[in-house]
DNA sequence: GTAGGGCCTCACGTCGCGTGAGGGTCAACC
DNA sequence: GGTTGACCCTCACGCGACGTGAGGCCCTAC
């Protein structure tokens, strides 16, 4: 049952090159070989390369998942959460993105004549300096993130626990405040949108009130966050959003780039 | 009012190597140098990086950018379409990923002890290998992207009327359809799906039924496309979903890639 | 005059392969 | 049994968008 390169390539739909690179890395090097030095890959390869597959399409470095395929005591789960948020965080950029070039093809449907520098300066609502400012804090600082995640993969079974619990306690004070009737624009909800900013840059990484308040918009525009994040009580989604808001103004945050 | 690599690198947010590569592209040159051959960057190089920087962000290679903002004569509007249609797709393959990613996770959740191999197991719906099967012909084909690129670079503004005006009988056809109170299981509807499918193949690049099937799904999934699609006649994105499905189904495609 | 920060130009490193070059292997057909 | 053509191997360089020094000039400030 042994397969060739060609044969793996065809099902994998990947290039033969890329099998050679991956058996050059060692990330995933065929059990067996034929007496003329073919690689022969077994069921059990192709197993692991779709492991492999699947955590390239999540957007890990081939050396980040062959040390994850490798070792056993790897924090899957911290790693999951950890691309979770950044696939969701890229999500929302490709959406601002998407309406930025809405704007771009809006403003050429108006103009019959529009050229490149008028078109430019339509685009008040997406100025590509500001929105790099905070962007790189937002997204691109993978420095931070690399720091975050030699940080959160030595936590184990206990931390998580304990970090979950903490994240919930201030999700359930949020909620008892909405229960209450207070406004999300209320000091309390504010302290505890604050405190919640702060928990997720402990644990996490760095979220400036900027992003927080990205994440909050993510909480409403998303329905899987939304739905979860009603369960603990309805309503708590758009609470969140208001009071993370709120909360990033009051930090002075620079207004949410959106295109 | 000149400003320094250094300046400009704070103020964009990008780094000093990236200005100088792109001086050395002839993407970005400072319009002034100080006598120790220091970089100067007047007012509109900043305007000009803001284009950089723009297009940088939609996902088109500098080399390009260069054409675009030196080309006077270049289609932009084709250009911002196809990089729409790019954005979009990648947007829905990043949902994708993040409810395989989901999966993972509540995998995880169930199962106290869930060692990789099970876990990966338990992925039914999200075969890597499944899914890279179309994903290169969906996403992957930078080749036909290039070659569509090539082909739509060249039409010009009467060229461009008159695919919108094909593309616009399409659905207007559908439309009529759908007034009519016709299923969008008939032989009719899909007739129609299947000439838009070839239609955008033949303008902007290969369109495999799997992939028209997705696109469907892009229509009502996403706000924009749908509200605009619904323009022509409510429920027509809902409307096309199906046609799509169906004729996707009649071409005997596989089933659409989702996590 | 010297310390420091900022600037310059090479020029090699990175990542995930693509793309040959040059050559051995294997099954099939003449 | 010789040849054809598909398949496989190992180098090894190329790409794109920079990162990251090395080695050295410039400029202000103490």
């Amino acid at each position: 049952m042994a397969l060739t390169v060609s044969q793996v390539a065809r099902l994998a739909k990947i290039s033969i090159r890329a099998l050679h690179h991956y058996d050059e890395l060692g990330l995933l090097c065929p059990s067996d070989r034929s007496e003329a030095g073919y690689r022969l890959y077994s069921q059990a390869d192709l197993q692991k390369l779709q492991q492999v597959l699947f955590f390239k399409e999540l957007g890990f470095p081939l050396e980040d998942i062959r040390r994850i395929l490798g070792d056993p005591t790897f924090d899957l789960r911290t790693a999951l959460r950890m691309q979770r948020q950044l696939l969701t965080e890229r999500a929302a950029r490709l959406d601002a993105l998407v309406h930025a070039v809405d704007s771009a093809l809006d403003a050429l449907e108006k103009g019959t004549h529009v050229d490149k520098d008028a078109m430019f300066e339509a685009f008040g609502d997406f100025d590509p300096s500001k929105y790099e400012e905070e962007a790189k804090q937002r997204w691109g600082n993978t420095e931070a993130y690399k720091e975050s995640a030699r940080r959160t993969a030595r936590y184990k079974k206990e931390d998580w626990k304990r970090i979950k619990e903490e994240g919930d306690a201030l999700f359930q004070a949020l909620a008892d405040l909405l229960a209450a009737g207070t406004s999300a624009a209320s000091a309390e909800a504010l302290d505890l949108a604050e405190a919640h900013r702060r928990y997720l840059g402990k644990w996490f990484y760095a979220c400036p009130p900027a992003m927080h308040r990205g994440l909050g918009e993510l909480y409403v525009a998303d329905s899987r966050f939304m739905e979860n994040i009603d369960k603990v009580r309805p309503g708590l989604s758009l609470f969140l959003r208001d009071a993370f808001a709120a909360n990033a103004e009051r930090q002075g945050a620079a207004a949410a780039p959106r295109g």
